[in-house]
DNA sequence: GCTTAAGCGAGACGGTACGTCTGGTCTTACT
DNA sequence: AGTAAGACCAGACGTACCGTCTCGCTTAAGC
């Protein structure tokens, strides 16, 4: 019988929401470099201690306040045939990544990682882009006979979008993509 | 012929080129995050102004300071086979990204570009990647009938390593490359 | 006769030693201004909100655990000659404001009182030099014609060594109280 | 030749007068302990670091605001009769420690110096109310035999003075003064 | 023996000052 | 006019304590 209840008052679920809203909020408005601890406590009308007491870094934050909506977002409904499959996951993926508040976060926060090798670990852990690709690459290996291991596959099936977004590109329309996907199932056939 | 020469002190040689070691020495030494403007003009021995007459930002020093490194080592001797010039492109790809400073210094722009537009113009602008990556583009072109254009071509290119990367993964040995390289003359026949 | 007892469990007396307790102590251990009321509860094993309950400031609970000490310290027995008990009083009044924790307690009290009115009041009210000191007046009263009134004798007798400690000066040694009670004496007669 | 200037901007004049101001200020307004380094700074238009750089607490601001106006205020004329010169002397002090700027000031220091040691020496080393004191002093020791060595005769000076008044007694007439200062000469005779 | 009510410990809460740091700007004298 | 030095104002950093609150538990008196 473990029954042990911890002492003292609870945490406040209402001051959690408020600080993961206002991450969410900030990023839009101000961007990453402009969004203080300071800022967030102040914008969630919570002492700035309660947010250090839960969370040591803005990343941090961040990172819980967006990997739900990735997820979601990044899902996509699998097809008979894979190149459908790829390329409908290749247009959430831009969409992700040029129009969503949630993909600006991701964006952050990728961009935070190669400043800072603990935010490197923690985005490596939450695993935002792989987790939504495998579920891709389970699907389409069914079908393609050559899909590489899982590690080699998410780089090849997201990293051409997400380079050429962080280097600054437009999102590609839905028939570049399908070009894209069709080649790599080329490649995978 | 303007002939004209600008009155007063001509700028300091010298201090331009101690800013520059200091950049390149403390991305190494203490990270990105941690060096300051403050610190790089104490380490080279330097008045802050003087940083701040010349760069608006450390990361325009940094650009200046990796740019020419970063495209000598990206450089490529051309095969008759192409997977063996693309492989040999991703192992000097790789060992930029993982293991230079000079690709320490493009990770971390790249980074800080996600939080900053002005850097992420910047770092389009200098396009350290995609000028190295079209001199093998051009190449294989010539083997391989269906490359895409330059565009998604470099993205299909690089960024699978970037990602890679830049989501903490080592980098891959040369057969993983190699399978990689084959993968895209499959793609692009 | 109200006769009538407060319902609901009664205030714990050993919480209440054990905070007086634990401001004695710290009082000593680590001085008034580094003596805060979490510090003091943690000390006493108490809760927070029991101290604050009980006692507004640290100052009152000051007050309240040395004012018994400090009027204990300075009782003197009386004697025929009024010099011989002038100079016991004052014997026992120095080493009380440079030796004892009752009169490092009160020292940081008076010294209180010149921050915050209230702490002054509290002071003014528990009057722990002047009670003692009362006593003594009254005895040599009999023996010197011109004592004048309590509120400036209470003050010649103790204001010169309270100053005088106060401003960081040591206790005066024994023949020098005889000689400063000697010229109250001669003062008073 | 010590010709030799340091480099830099030199310090600001006007920082540092518009500080000592602010803390003049605010001792009245607000009180001691409800006067902060920030609030100082921010009445003052300055900087926080500026303050830091210069004071370490704001105890040394303080003794700095009211030194030279302390030394002023309790300055006196002598006169042949020395009943008169400490008569006046007396009333110089009680109006200095009951109704003054400075003597708050005063006051406050002489308080916090209880709290904390640093401020004891700060205080004893400006020595506010012993130098005008033994000028006092000087003067009447010519017409009194028996006035005592300066450490103890400043303590019989100030003492009933600063003692009653640090415990809340309003300050005396002026024939209360005048009796204190015929005992003291009585006794000093 | 059950109810009632207040005290108790623990610890999270919003708030704010602390002293430090860096950012960018400025003001010197020197080169 | 460029430079090294360093002071300037501004404001975020992470920590500490403030005084309050919200829990579940304890302790007695009174029904």
């Amino acid at each position: 019988m473990t029954g042990s209840v911890a002492p003292g008052r609870p945490r406040s679920e209402s001051a959690r929401v408020a600080v993961l809203h206002a991450v969410d909020d900030l990023l839009v408005e101000v961007g990453y470099s402009a969004m203080t601890m300071k800022g967030i406590a102040e914008r969630a009308g919570v002492g700035r201690m309660t947010v250090y007491r839960w969370w040591p870094t803005k990343a941090h934050i961040l990172v819980e306040a967006c990997a739900e909506d990735a997820r979601g977002e990044l899902a996509v409904t699998a097809h008979a045939d894979p190149v459908r499959t790829l390329t409908d996951f290749l247009a959430g993926l831009a969409a992700f990544l040029t129009a969503s508040p949630a993909g600006a976060a991701y964006r952050a926060l990728l961009g935070e990682a190669q400043h800072d090798p603990e935010v490197g670990r923690l985005v490596a852990d939450a695993d935002l882009l792989g987790a939504p690709a495998r579920v891709v690459l389970d699907h389409v290996r069914s079908r393609l006979g050559a899909v590489p291991e899982d590690r080699f596959a998410v780089a090849e099936l997201c990293g051409p979008l997400a380079l050429s977004v962080m280097t600054g590109a437009p999102a590609p329309a839905r028939p570049a993509l399908r070009a894209m996907a069709r080649r790599l199932a080329t490649a995978w056939a």
